[in-house]
DNA sequence: AAGTTCCTTACAGATATCTGTAAGGAATTC
DNA sequence: GAATTCCTTACAGATATCTGTAAGGAACTT
């Protein structure tokens, strides 16, 4: 089992829960915690530079604003430079989030090892999800239906590029403005009708507001 | 300090938090621990027809679906049936929303006695919630701001209707159809075309795809 | 090299949105 | 009861959206 372990979440109540699991079930030895995503990096890098990494990070997603002044401001951020520092690192994301094309970005994006939706029986699922990590698979919480047909279209850079500036509020004409200014291609205003209209079918909407409320609510914008 | 308590909160590992604050710290002696909103309404149920009801519920709002069938699907389903229940019972809203609007409707519409948000220090807010709540006060934990008053416009329900419906893609023109058929008034294109209008002045959107993006993402519809 | 497919772009016509102006009715004020 | 204010509604003109058609270019197939 895995014998140094670090833990980062900004709910403390949380932590209980988890080094619990963790200690008493997985008698995993060191368990570390923070509140804070620059401090847990910070805690990686020093770890690493004393050769005596951690082997496990059990990270959330998304973490409140405070005071302190933040370079990380979110999970996925942490998890980024957490792999660039250290690729062999495994990687559990424990999130609220259910959506399965979020979950799949993550798996793809940042070659996360397992993903726990915080819920009922979830202590459960991080057990199983922390000895399929050991054993070098992969794990995603059951309620997590990852084969859902309807929600894994692919959205590529320039579609939520787009879907942004929408959202913003600029017109598909000043979109195409600004494309041109920034060099980004394509940057017709035909050929940005065309990628959203494409959209419409791919998730139902009937126009626009519609389809930047879809993607709104299931949080891939 | 109150002698009975019910917690209701889907993520398991947040339990354990909660208890220990208030078995530890604050004392209290008989803490009951639910999963769900329909679970729990039924204990409220049967404590207040044995004449030892509850003196306090901690909830939390959202609630992850599951295989059980529901009919309280939300902390919100559950205040209101618990107000109607047992009025006098004290009720401390514990969640990640952190919406000064809709925390505020919290307060208005159920009369919850305290909102604690879920993050960093929760524990100590907790503790200070339950604290106020016994001496009959109200609490908010610190971080959110109840005085900004950049989110304070009043939705009132029609132009939440209207919203809904332009979130689900309707054309002004069907949504005055449609209130014409459901006989709800005004329902004329150009007085859904002014309200709408005038939620641009107060939400700073210049049309209505970024209105419904704005309002979708602080989720008051 | 010719054919196919896919993407980009232009353009055009039908709808929809947005923003005014203006008229009429209800409630309130004076 | 006249004046004021607020809300509803109609209408009109300028933009924006949406949906086609069509032309040209790049990449790939045959």
């Amino acid at each position: 089992m895995f014998k140094k372990v670090l833990i980062v979440e900004d709910f403390q109540a949380t932590h209980k829960g988890i080094v619990d699991t963790l200690s008493e079930k997985l008698k995993v030895k060191e368990i570390q915690e923070e509140l804070y995503c620059d401090k847990a990096f910070t805690r990686l890098k020093v770890a690493n530079a004393n050769q005596v990494p951690f082997e496990l990070l059990i990270t959330d997603l998304s973490f409140k604003e405070s005071h302190v002044e933040r370079k990380l401001t979110s999970g996925e951020e942490l998890i980024r430079e957490a792999r660039k520092l250290q690729p062999d690192i495994k990687i559990i994301v424990y999130s609220q989030v259910d959506n399965p094309a979020k979950i799949r970005a993550l798996f793809q994006e940042y070659k996360i090892n397992a993903y726990v939706c915080k819920g009922r029986d979830e202590s459960l699922w991080l057990m199983n999800a922390v000895n399929a990590v050991h054993k070098n698979t992969t794990y995603v919480s059951p309620q997590i239906n990852m084969a859902t047909t309807d929600t894994i279209f692919e959205l590529d850079d320039f579609d939520v590029q787009i879907l942004k500036e929408l959202a913003d509020g600029l017109t598909k004409r000043e979109i195409a403005a600004k494309f041109k200014q920034n060099k980004i291609t394509p940057n017709s205003e035909s050929t940005i009708d065309k990628r959203v209209s494409k959209l419409y079918d791919e998730f139902e909407a009937k126009n626009t507001t519609q389809l930047i409320a879809i993607l709104t609510k299931i949080g891939l914008i």
